[in-house]
RNA sequence: UGGGGUGUAGCCAAGUGGUAAGGCAGCGGGUUUUGAUCCCGCCAUGCGGAGGUUCGAGUCCUCCCACCCCAGCCA
């Protein structure tokens, strides 16, 4: 006979309704802010932004802020634009915009209306710049990378006035033309804001408006010669675009005062306001977009969606779904101190995902076969196993059973001490869905291997106890032998063995975990893995979780993350 | 040594003058046809330190200490 081998957890719709047991969690310090705002009247409609420079993928880190900015506008019913600060083409790529749109879609956001560039608001800047020029508070700066460093001063010592900083209008205006046309090679000038050589905030030490950059844009082609500075750029742009609240990580904290001259300074048409929280440090991982390029770049890893890096898209390859990220960025919460938060706490925000809506299957990693001497030989029947043990709205899985099954060899012993829960000759286990089986013998090569292992049924124990009283202490999976899928597993791991491989000056390639993926092949599954869904991560019975890998030609099986593993002894 | 920021348990984090939430990790125990989930219990006489104000201070004041960020024509 056969068995309906319809793919198991095939459903789309694997969700509970996730959004009623939000627990309630104290306001952070942002919520506060903008409930005020709103409150005063200041704001009746929040603007918030998620602006990636589109020269990597996004991680984990970048997850936090996309939560954070859309979360806002979807709590306090605002909208969220989505805006690629390009400014500097010597960096960026369309196939990072791509990804990053890809990304930000599948965490579940949408943002209001298209996607945005910083360089489609080019011109409206340029003018900006000539307008800044007008007023006397820009000029153009002939003094070379390393001239204009000496000038600077350090963090005790104020900076010198640049020798061009008394140009004429006239003259400056001139020469910011010329730049743009193209008549200087790229370092040899720049257009500088006229503040305070003096001041103890370097930003404030006549900052770079725009610089040279004879490069072909992703956006804008060749339009451009001239491109603004973040400085010049950031704060305009959420200005055009509406931005209420713009927030940033720490790091820029001292930027702000230059954000507020610029906003001032510019007729621009709206007052953003710019606000930092701390950005994400997860233990054991590195989230610094130079090393995640290296990492990919030199192929220590099998590109930006390798399960092992912490990117959206390697998180998404490796099973982890969108709402466990969300649930994880809830966890950590919002504040301006910079913590390390443990890993630990993401792998529990997916398994906690996991637990509750992944569907489950039945596999064996380590193949050992068993032959049950009691059963007849030609009789195959089919068990039903539950889709979920808590739900029942996902379908229930038919399992077909006959004399030879497979169950992992680790599940098997000659002899065991008290603690051992699964099979062991004389004793007895049970079958997950199916049979009470108590073992006999097992079967050996020349080196020694068990090879086979022969037990017995105890009949009409499908669904009981056994009638005699003797009842198994374990419960392990099995697959069938002749009705069964055949695949290959991926098993992951952390990649570094240290707990701050991104610290400071540490050779973090030296830290990478040798066995941060082991893989596995001719692991079998019952039969409806074999048409396994992408998309779909599913629990495979004490082992793990696991998901379909997009990549390999064969069937392949990535590991999400094992079962939490309180077994002590 | 200039400026900006941050210090509450092993980690994240509430607390907004009235006597230290919650989560993660850990440790006990219960349920269980997943050593999972779930459930129950334990886990800061203490809030970076020292003074001070107050009937009362994690919250206010003073001084001190530690850590993070800033001297890109990166963002």
């Amino acid at each position: 006979m056969t068995v309906n081998d319809t793919p198991i957890g095939s459903r789309t719709h694997l969700d509970n309704d996730n959004a009623n047991d939000k627990p309630s969690r104290p306001p952070h310090f942002l919520e506060q802010i903008i409930q005020g705002d709103i409150q005063s009247g200041k704001t009746p409609q929040i603007v918030t932004r998620f602006p990636p420079e589109p020269n990597g993928y996004l991680h984990i880190g970048h997850a936090k802020s996309i939560c954070l900015n859309f979360g806002l506008a979807e709590t306090f019913g605002g909208v969220c634009n989505l805006r690629f600060d390009d400014t500097n083409p010597a960096k960026e790529d369309q196939e990072y915009i791509d990804a990053i749109i890809r990304d930000v879609e599948w965490l579940g956001f949408r943002w209001q209306g298209d996607v945005r560039y910083a360089s489609s608001y080019f011109q409206q800047l340029h003018d900006w710049a000539v307008d800044l020029i007008e007023q006397g508070k820009a000029y153009v700066c002939h003094l070379t990378a390393d001239q204009a460093r000496e000038y600077r001063g350090t963090l005790t010592e104020a900076g010198q006035n640049s020798p061009y900083r008394e140009r004429t209008i006239e003259e400056n205006l001139a020469e910011f033309t010329k730049m743009r046309e193209g008549h200087y090679d790229e370092g040899t000038c720049v257009l500088r804001a006229k503040i305070d050589m003096a001041s103890p905030n370097m930003n404030m030490r006549d900052p770079i408006l725009y610089r040279i950059r004879k490069q072909t844009h992703h956006q804008t082609g060749d339009d451009w010669c001239i491109y603004p500075t973040y400085d010049f750029a950031h704060g305009q742009e959420d200005a055009i675009e509406g931005i209420t609240h713009s927030i940033c990580t720490l790091e820029f904290a001292d930027h702000r005062p230059l954000y507020e001259w610029f906003v001032q300074h510019l007729p621009v048409p709206s007052e953003p306001t710019q606000y930092e929280f701390g950005r994400l440090n997860l233990n054991y991982t590195v989230t610094s977009k130079r090393k995640l390029k290296q990492l990919v770049d030199e192929q220590h890893v099998d590109g930006w969606d390798d399960p092992r890096l912490p990117t959206i898209a390697g998180l998404r390859r490796r099973g982890v779904r969108p709402e466990a990220l969300r649930k994880f960025c809830d966890m950590i919460g919002v504040t301006k101190s910079d913590g390390v938060v443990d890993v630990a706490m993401l792998e529990h925000a997916i398994r906690d995902d996991l637990d509750k809506n992944a569907p489950r299957a039945m596999c064996v990693l380590n193949p050992l076969k068993v032959t049950l001497t009691n059963y007849p030989e030609d009789k195959t029947e089919v068990m039903h196993a539950q889709g979920h043990p808590n739900r029942d709205d996902l379908e229930e899985r038919e399992l077909p059973f006959s004399r030879e099954i497979f169950i992992d060899a680790d599940d098997f012993r000659e002899e065991a001490n008290k603690k051992y829960k699964r099979l062991v000759i004389g004793k007895r286990v049970r079958l997950r869905n199916a049979y009470v089986i108590e073992a006999d013998e097992c079967v050996k090569d020349e080196q020694g291997n068990i090879v086979e292992v022969k037990a017995r049924v105890i009949e009409g124990t499908v669904g009981n106890n056994p009638e005699d009283g003797i009842k198994p202490k374990g419960v392990i999976q099995w697959v069938d032998g002749k009705q069964h899928a055949t695949f290959d597993v991926a098993l992951y791991d952390r990649l570094f063995t240290d707990e701050s491989p991104d610290a400071g000056d540490k050779d973090f390639l030296s830290l990478i975990n040798p066995s941060s993926l082991e893989k596995k092949t001719q692991c079998v599954g019952e039969i409806g893995l074999a048409n396994a869904v992408v998309g779909t991560t599913y629990q495979f019975e004490r082992e793990g979780y696991f998901c379909r890998d997009t990549r390999s030609e064969i069937l392949t099986f990535n590991r999400t993350i094992g079962l939490r593993d309180t077994f002590v002894g």
